[in-house]
DNA sequence: TAAAAAGCTATAGTGACTACAGGTTCAAGT
DNA sequence: ACTTGAACCTGTAGTCACTATAGCTTTTTA
């Protein structure tokens, strides 16, 4: 059995879209592989798991960035604490803002509901911050 | 006391940037305004409310394309209920994944915190999804 | 009146892809 | 061996919601 695959084959193994991968080399985030006599394409294990480990860590919302530096700590078998933890916050961040968003939303919702017709709280509340107890400035 | 201002002005009165505040009237969220002799742009009260109901909008996550139907919505005197639902909604599901992910992170990043120095499951988890209790497929 | 601040247009860049056009190569079936 | 069609190639442009730059002109302030 040869070792060798081509784009679509890694991608449907990765469920990474084939224009992705593509992408992934231009920017360097994959290394470029080895060609076909036509020109095409041909991957090895190494390319898939490399490729696995970048799309499950944008899975888990680090960026392209981060990644890079994830890779680097995973070939000097480094420790990625620190940016694991840094990613934490900015995803608890994130989680409170859009709790007090929900809120807010649900708020606007059911005043509407109670309102007259015609009388429309979600408009309302858009068009005056003061109405809004969202502490966005 | 002239009741016309200037892009300046209307930027530091909304928080929104001049630049931004160009940008909308380009894609038509913003009308065109009066200009100047000199052909700077000149606003009036109804812009800044305008553009404070945009800002509001964005602070509470409704894409541009939200606000152009919102805005609709205001001028007709209609009910944007179901446009605050579907938002509302959304939001909701953004909450669910990123609380799972969270979770995934604190994971990883406890465990690496318990491990021998050397050996970091942040990066473990990351290179194989079977390691990982989060349900991203 | 002169200098500084603010404004103008047009264009390009951001992140992380996605989509297209117009061509070439490969694998399967006859 | 040949043909067909799927998969592949490169390069470019588009997405969203801005932001930044360059190189000007106009307005305001000292």
């Amino acid at each position: 059995m040869s070792t060798l695959f081509s784009i679509g084959t890694l991608s449907s193994a990765t469920g990474c879209k084939v224009e992705t991968i593509r992408y992934y080399e231009k920017i360097g985030l994959m290394p470029e592989p080895a060609r076909s006599e036509g020109g095409q394409r041909r991957y090895h294990r190494n390319h898939r798991e490399r490729l696995q480990f970048i799309r499950h860590s944008r899975e888990l919302g680090f960026t392209l960035e981060d990644i890079r530096e994830l890779l680097t700590m995973s070939e000097q078998h480094g420790c990625a604490d620190d940016i694991a933890r840094r990613h934490r916050d900015a995803v608890q961040n994130r989680i409170s803002a859009l709790t007090a968003l929900r809120n807010e939303l649900d708020r606007m919702i059911s005043e509407c509901e109670q309102g007259q017709p015609g009388e429309c709280r979600v408009i309302e509340v858009l068009s005056d911050h003061g109405q809004c107890l969202n502490d966005h400035s």
